[in-house]
DNA sequence: AATGAATGAGATTTCATTCAT
DNA sequence: GATGAATGAAATCTCATTCAT
């Protein structure tokens, strides 16, 4: 504080502030839904007042929208340049990728931002139309050309790469939407990463039986 | 009310309007959300006034709740009892099971009732319980018999049940979140039927090639 | 009501609320101004409330717009018409106009109108102009015709029509801005029939004494 | 001011400052009226921030009396004081007031004032009455008096003086209303100077040609 | 003396709900 | 049974004012 830099408290502040917010209004969003959620709800959860967001951002939409947009970058962008450049097998990249993806999940701070795309796609359809193309369709290419990759190599066999890379994502889409739904009221806490070891299990054994296969 | 009086035919409407109501309100909701839908968007896509919704519901959230009660029950208890009685195997039975659920998808009326639910969970808690309780804790344990009679066949191999249901699940759950979000940009049509034949044959066949299984 | 029309008594209300809410908002906007003015005094003084303006009207600047425009052509179109086919002398012309003019301005009803776009002609430029597009400048043409043939005539001497037209006009201009803004605080009323049969008759005579024109 | 003492050049400054913010206050009041303006219009205008109006005014309200109070006395004192001692004729002595008088005008600056205090008579009606009493009643009594001197003189006929003072400043009014509400509109500059030339002239000689006073 | 981030009262606007017709 | 004009609580947003720096 006292070193060379004059920066006064309030500014340090200032520069906090908008990403405090967002933080705040992430969570509001994705327990409450855009309409229903309160410019003083988020305001409160980020320790300032309603006032104070209107100095930031110039309504709850563009809260809105800033927030999605902004979350989005930085985890994907990574992800994707060492995907395409993997190039080892696809059963260890699969490992790996829902290894990760298990943590997040169990983390669960991040998973909520799907879950807001999916309830306002109907009030934001610009939205969704932005996380579709810069996100999913770039994650299901990144996906594809992994596949691909693993088929040309003779690891696993030609089937529409397409539906593939669904049928991989599936179980990780349908995980957000239990964590971020049906999760509060579990019994017993439901363990993802082995839901995702059988999942792996499966697409690469299939279900039959050793010898039986159909 | 119940004796033999002649029913004039204004009382066969009269019959039939809380019907009309809830099917435009399950449209309204399923697009805005449950903050953001309008009883009068509700009337007029009933062809009524605001008023008269409220000559059968006390108020919008009783609308939104007998939504999501109603239009459980019917389709799922007729489902149920026949899977708990099929004997054939588990292949034919997901072959039929996805068959059906493709059209369901397809025609996309009633694929809407689990997104309400998904984006209003955190402003109807009790509803997603409910829902979870009365339809996923059900289904899945439907699917559980009938996956775990597979096992005792010796028709697919001894895995976590739990897991397998969901993963065998999944591509559904995703299918159905895909029609109601982002399927409108899609530039092609997606072909539902063919994502899940693949799913089945990688259930069942894996994903390695003949001969290779890991 | 058991008569020939079936008019409903909320249908007649229907009718007339936007002229009562008009007739409310007159009064308060030339009292305090746009940005002064609350919708609810607006709505207390029309007997509604605030709720009910906006069954009529988009907001507020609305309400401030259709009462600039709808206030002016009434009144203006018969005097305009009657002056440009007038043909009597210039002095007769000015005696009944001014007669009348005296008669608005004491009663008071409308003059606020000039008031309240002089006030807000730097917030509703585009209000101003019509006005003065609108009002002002066929006003002045009309006027102008008629003095003219005054002219022509040899009534009168030949000076600028256009600034005779002002000399004439403004001791009417400028009773209009006392009795909206200074008459509240006369002593004894002021007579503004007396003042504009001055005004005739130095336009007139001059105010040299007989014989001593300058 | 004058005095041998340095003055710090910040010292002078801070000296200025009220003066500042009242020549800015001006032009916004001016601009949207009192209740629009915007503290921070204001304070940008004048080249500071908001926080340092408050040190030189309590508040809002009173930046806006301050004002209208202040530019009052300066201009009119000394006025009144040479018309009070004038002791030419009539005709020359409005020769040379509006000869100034369309030099304010024109200029435009301190015009604005009257169209301030019209606005806002309503809001602030203790400041129409004030202005009223100190500058309206004031000039018109000096006024009153030059004409009553013309008149004992001879050199006008005897009329009402009150009616003939207003008679003789309606024009002036009238302009200061076009200036600040409709000039910016004008597709050709009006020429103030000969319209108050025409305006003497027609006081002086009436508008009937020579010889057929009526 | 000056700043500008933060506040919160107060305005506009929306819309679920009521109720006279 | 149905209507739709009216209500008023509750939300968003603005901006005069405060105060730590």
């Amino acid at each position: 504080m006292s070193q060379g830099a004059p920066v006064r408290s309030w500014s340090r502040r200032k520069q906090a502030r908008p990403g405090e917010i967002l933080d705040a209004a992430l969570k509001v969003f994705a327990e409450k839904g855009f309409a229903a959620a309160r410019m003083e709800d988020i305001a409160a959860r980020a320790g300032v007042t309603k006032g104070t967001i209107y100095l930031y951002f110039p309504g709850k939409e563009e809260v809105f929208k800033t927030l999605a947009r902004e979350y989005i970058g930085g985890t994907l962008a990574d992800v994707a340049k060492k995907a395409a450049q993997y190039d080892g097998s696809l059963r260890d990249f699969l490992t790996v990728f829902f290894g990760m993806a298990g943590a997040v999940i169990i983390e669960g701070e991040r998973t909520v931002l799907p879950k807001i795309i999916i309830a306002e796609s109907g009030n934001f359809p610009e939205l969704a139309r932005f996380y579709r193309e810069e996100v999913i369709d770039r994650a299901f290419a990144v996906m594809g050309g992994v596949i691909e990759r693993a088929m040309d190599r003779g690891e696993v066999r030609r089937l529409q790469v397409r539906d593939v890379v669904r049928v991989i994502v599936a179980p990780l889409v349908m995980s957000i939407i239990w964590r971020t739904t049906f999760a509060p009221f579990d019994t017993e806490a439901f363990d993802y990463k082995r839901f995702f070891a059988t999942h792996i299990e499966i697409l690469f054994g299939g279900l039959a039986p050793e010898g039986n296969k159909s």
